[in-house]
DNA sequence: AGCACGCCGACT
DNA sequence: GTCGGCGTGCTC
């Protein structure tokens, strides 16, 4: 047999793959598709993987190079996976070297082995144990305190719970092994759950009748919709589906959003099960999420937890997939290859013959339709556990009531009510800072941001003028800059302002704030949460954090400080969103015995989609708003890619646009409505000038006709050199 | 993307 | 006389 050419992915954004020969002395057996190799590549080198083995090179053979060395013994990728990422990179239209290259951890696409790390557990030695107290009192005050800990502990410790130590241990235990009283132990980097995990709580009907339900679909590939309303045991339905998957020796992948994914939602788990298990979370650094990986991929790891990206974790033996939230935006990605984990977790469970769930609330438009239309199983929890209510949901008319930081008279006095009861009220604004913006009363001059089409929001506290934007920031001045009047004042409200002047509305109620700069300190959201669970008057006022995993069960009253927002959103789902996050705000309050209710402040109490989503709940929402979509053809019923463009100056990525345009309608764009070259909502963003160019086709099919030859092409323009430009298929938001 | 080659302005 | 600007081309 002659000797054959490797095809390999290369991370490059070139829209094809690269023709080699196997590396000197290699013997061309022992390549399998998902290897990955070294290879020289132009003036440098790079690290490939292995699509496949071919007889015919795309190239004249003398053009061939050879690889420079194969870097693993088996696949890195599963051929589900490697399958599973060629459906991606031709999907998303993404190139292929890219897209495998975004389903690695970094160690491996740079080349590192894939071999799992370890970590060190210190133990006792028996010498350590015979340590006589008149020693111990003589020994360094950090070293007896590290011994009588190693004592104590009956499994050894990890440097995971001694880095809560004050100060430096390690040159502490140094010392110690040197002694021979602690010796180093390495064991693989996995997380165990109690050695005795609890046992589960009964299940209501509704819950039991669901979980026999997945219990049939183990083994075959189920989509299910698993729609319960907050409360109503949603968590406790996975965690028994995934105690029948553990029982049946399957793994499970868990997707979380990724303000979900807590240390409370991981310590659930881990009382509820002892089999080891890995979290993939944005903490981790390079070397500790390569280890979670490759437990994961060999099996060593029961249940994989993580966010979107983990949907590409390489798995001995999945079982099954769940997606926790599944509506939530955070699944898909914003930059590079802009996935939806959320659809991939659908696609990858249907290619492995498993069940996948989703699980919400409030499901995605897109996840009704598909139950509508017979492609998923609806599994609903009507009910929300124990005997807790839902809550009531009323429109607040503010129109000409006194106001006053965006807190009107009857809101107010509403508050004191629930806090005169001992009660706490949970104020909902989706805005951080002090106020959006910093107004001269005499000129009329607003705070802009230098680099970006909008203004700058007002932090006070930090004196500091900031924009959300693009993350630039400058103190606040004493004078406006163009007429010297002292007299700059605020101009609307944030979380931050609410905060200040409930102290002066509602004094000596204890208020806490919930917001991305609140919290950005590490353990600051669990002080805070703890703060307020302790009970007695309190009020909580937050961003979309609050509206997220934490339940508060003495909160009886839920403001929605503005209702008015998600009603003139540029977008067409921002009012799917808004009711959505209504809905999820709602369900942070209430229980059995104190039942919640919530007021949205509006300038519109006539509005026929408020009132529906207050009336009759999120399911009459969502089928007025599919109604709507279906009338005007937008998602899901139909399909959109938007192409972006951005440069320093404006007329390049509207020429650009122009240029892909024209290029379409040559390939022919049957089916497929082009709109644009049009400007971004906010056309310049961190100092770039943003167009994009919308395509909207019924099918599906006739989308991707003109996507496939399209997108390879768009590089080969002339003014592509001068933009970068994304292509962004499903796009979950317009602007 | 990276990297090198190539042809025109302000420096020792 | 050179150092370096970013336009252009290529990567098996």
């Amino acid at each position: 047999m002659p000797t054959p050419v490797l095809r390999i992915a290369v991370p490059s954004p070139l829209y094809r793959s690269f023709d080699y020969l196997p590396p000197p002395g290699c013997d061309p057996t022992r390549l399998k598709p998902g290897m990955r190799l070294r290879l020289p590549f132009g003036r440098s080198r790079t690290v490939g993987i292995l699509l496949e083995l071919s007889q015919t090179p795309q190239v004249e053979h003398h053009k061939l190079k050879a690889a420079l060395e194969l870097l693993d013994d088996e696949p890195l990728l599963p051929a589900e996976l490697m399958g599973l990422l060629r459906l991606v990179s031709d999907y998303y239209h993404h190139p292929i070297g890219e897209t495998l290259a975004t389903a690695l951890p970094v160690l491996l696409r740079q080349g590192s082995a894939a071999a799992a790390g370890h970590r060190a557990l210190w133990r006792i030695t028996a010498a350590g144990k015979e340590v006589d107290s008149d020693i111990l009192a003589r020994l360094a005050k950090r070293q007896a305190d590290l011994l009588q800990r190693l004592r104590a502990s009956r499994n050894g410790l990890t440097a995971d719970q001694l880095s809560g130590l004050p100060r430096n241990w390690v040159d502490a235990m140094a010392t110690l092994v040197k002694k021979g009283w602690a010796e180093a132990k390495q064991i693989p980097a996995l997380e165990f759950g109690r050695a005795e995990p609890e046992s589960a709580p009964d299940l209501n009907e509704a819950q039991a009748q669901t979980v026999e339900r997945i219990g049939h679909c183990l083994g075959l590939f189920s989509p299910l919709l698993l729609d319960g309303v907050t409360g109503s045991g949603k968590t406790e339905v996975y965690l028994r589906a995934i105690t029948a998957v553990l029982a049946a020796g399957r793994q499970a992948l868990v997707l979380v959003p990724e303000i979900t994914l807590t240390p409370q939602l991981v310590g659930r788990f881990k009382r509820r099960f002892s089999t080891p298990m890995v979290v993939l979370h944005s903490g981790l650094n390079d070397r500790e999420r390569l280890n979670a990986w490759l437990l994961a991929r060999s099996g060593e790891a029961a249940i994989v937890i993580g966010t979107r990206s983990a949907v590409f974790t390489p798995m001995q033996s999945p079982g099954i997939i769940i997606v926790d939230e599944e509506h939530d935006s955070s699944f898909k990605q914003q930059s590079g290859l802009r996935y939806s984990a959320r659809d991939l977790a659908v696609v990858r469970a249907r290619r492995l013959d498993i069940p996948v769930i989703l699980g919400s609330a409030t499901p995605s438009l897109e996840s009704l339709l598909n139950v509508a239309q017979g492609r998923y199983q609806h599994l609903t929890l009507p009910q929300r556990a124990g005997s807790a209510k839902p809550p009531h949901i009323d429109l607040m008319d503010v129109r000409h009531q006194p106001m006053e930081d965006q807190l009107s008279a009857p809101l107010l006095r509403l508050m004191q009510q629930h806090l005169d009861q001992d009660n706490q009220v949970l104020l909902f604004l989706n805005l951080r800072g002090f106020s959006p913006t910093l107004i001269c009363h005499e000129c009329g001059w607003v705070a802009h941001c230098r680099r970006c089409d909008t203004h700058m929001t007002l932090h006070l506290k930090k004196r500091q003028l900031r924009c959300h934007h693009c993350g630039s920031q400058r103190p606040v001045t004493q004078q406006c800059p163009d007429c010297g009047s002292p007299d700059l004042r605020p101009l609307g409200s944030g979380t931050e302002r609410i905060e200040t002047a409930l102290a002066q509305h509602l004094p000596g109620i204890g208020v806490s704030r919930i917001d991305r700069d609140s919290t950005q300190r590490k353990g600051s959201l669990e002080a805070l949460l703890e703060e307020i669970n302790r009970g007695g008057k309190r009020i909580l006022i937050g961003t979309q954090m609050l509206a997220k995993g934490h339940h508060f069960p003495d909160v009886t009253l839920v403001g929605v400080l503005d209702g008015d927002q998600g009603l003139f959103g540029v977008d067409f789902r921002a009012s799917e969103r808004m009711a959505q996050l209504i809905i999820q705000v709602a369900g942070r309050a209430g229980r059995a015995d104190k039942p919640g209710h919530v007021v949205i402040q509006t300038h519109h109490p006539d509005n026929p989609m408020l009132q529906l989503l207050c009336r009759e709940g999120y399911h009459a929402y969502a089928q007025a708003a599919m109604d709507e979509r279906h009338l005007t053809a937008l998602p899901p019923y139909s399909h959109m890619a938007l192409l972006r463009a951005e440069a320093a100056q404006s007329l390049q990525p509207e020429n650009f646009l122009h240029q892909a345009e024209q290029l379409a309608q040559q390939l022919g764009s049957a089916g497929v409505e082009l709109y644009g070259p049009m400007p971004a909502v906010m056309e310049r963003r961190a100092g770039k000038y943003r167009y994009q160019l919308l395509l909207q086709a019924e099918r599906r099919a006739d989308l991707h006709r003109l996507l496939t030859p399209w997108t390879p092409q768009l590089n080969g323009l002339p003014e592509a050199r001068k933009v970068r430009w994304s292509l962004d298929v499903d796009p979950v938001d317009l602007i």
